[in-house]
DNA sequence: TGATTTTGTTATCAAATGATAAGTAAAGAG
DNA sequence: CTCTTTACTTATCATTTGATAACAAAATCA
């Protein structure tokens, strides 16, 4: 394989993974939501229930930090948190029914776009960009530990 | 195909590439580069040369902040401004030989680590990654216009 | 038990980013 | 040759984000 033409294609991928998803999604997020916001909103969305410790972690945000926009998130009743039996210190977040819906939406609304995208494709063409996104998925974009 | 389980690989797909690509990169950048300067430069490394007007549209930053984030790294040797005949209105952007460095070393670590996680594939899983990458580039991740 | 670590909070400051108004110079249109 | 549009700049202000210090409460460790 030709390294060089790899890294490029690479690079421009995911750029291209960046640019579209945010082409995609920038008219579904409401105004008031941030995008670091949104990060953590994907976030919760996708692995909840999950800690202020995780989030912070993953989302590469200080816990002062974290803490500050998951109080604004709660304020617009997007999410909620709720203790963790069995260690007092911790706290679980998940999307209240409202972030639900939000998310829902945005996710339907990406997932549409893509899928216009694919509706010419054959069968056999749409089946294959699905095992493609599982192959890299697995073989190249996962997160350690 | 099970639309909702197609959302869902999507959006965990996308999160994931901004993770990692985020990860493998965060300790090759220099610390005086901000990010929203490191995209300018990726996406001036990936389509050079450019003008201030397709930064600017591509990557969603309004003309007088793209020109003072040019300004910046201009000031610190990263890219040029070179005039384009034909319209003295216009100015072409280019890496500098000290950016052009710069982007060829975190390109070229990113790929390494990238490169790493498919070491112990066999050479025909290697081909079905890079196959699976133009495939989604060209049929999922491209940009309009 | 007392010391240390983990988990999270509040407050504060600085830097990065976004948004807008106002201006310049060149190109293009009528 | 004016008028309008395009490409870009400078200046300014508000918001977002990042970083740090100081604190509290619960768990764990020795």
């Amino acid at each position: 394989m030709d390294k060089e033409a790899f890294f490029h294609r690479l690079v421009a991928f995911t750029a291209a993974v960046h640019e579209v998803t945010h082409d995609f999604t920038k008219d579904v997020i409401p105004d008031d939501i941030t995008p670091v916001q949104y990060g953590i909103l994907e976030y919760i969305a996708v692995s909840q229930p999950v800690t202020l410790s995780q989030i912070s972690d993953c989302k590469h945000i200080s816990m002062p930090n974290t803490s500050r926009e998951l109080k604004k998130l709660s304020e617009k009743n997007l999410c909620e948190k709720f203790d963790v039996e069995g260690d007092r210190r911790k706290q679980f977040i998940r999307l209240s029914a409202e972030g639900q819906a939000l998310m829902n939406g945005v996710f339907g609304q990406l997932g549409n776009r893509f899928f216009e995208r694919m509706k010419d494709a054959a069968a056999e063409e749409q089946q294959a960009i699905n095992e493609a996104l599982e192959l890299l998925h697995t073989k190249v974009f996962y997160r350690n530990r």
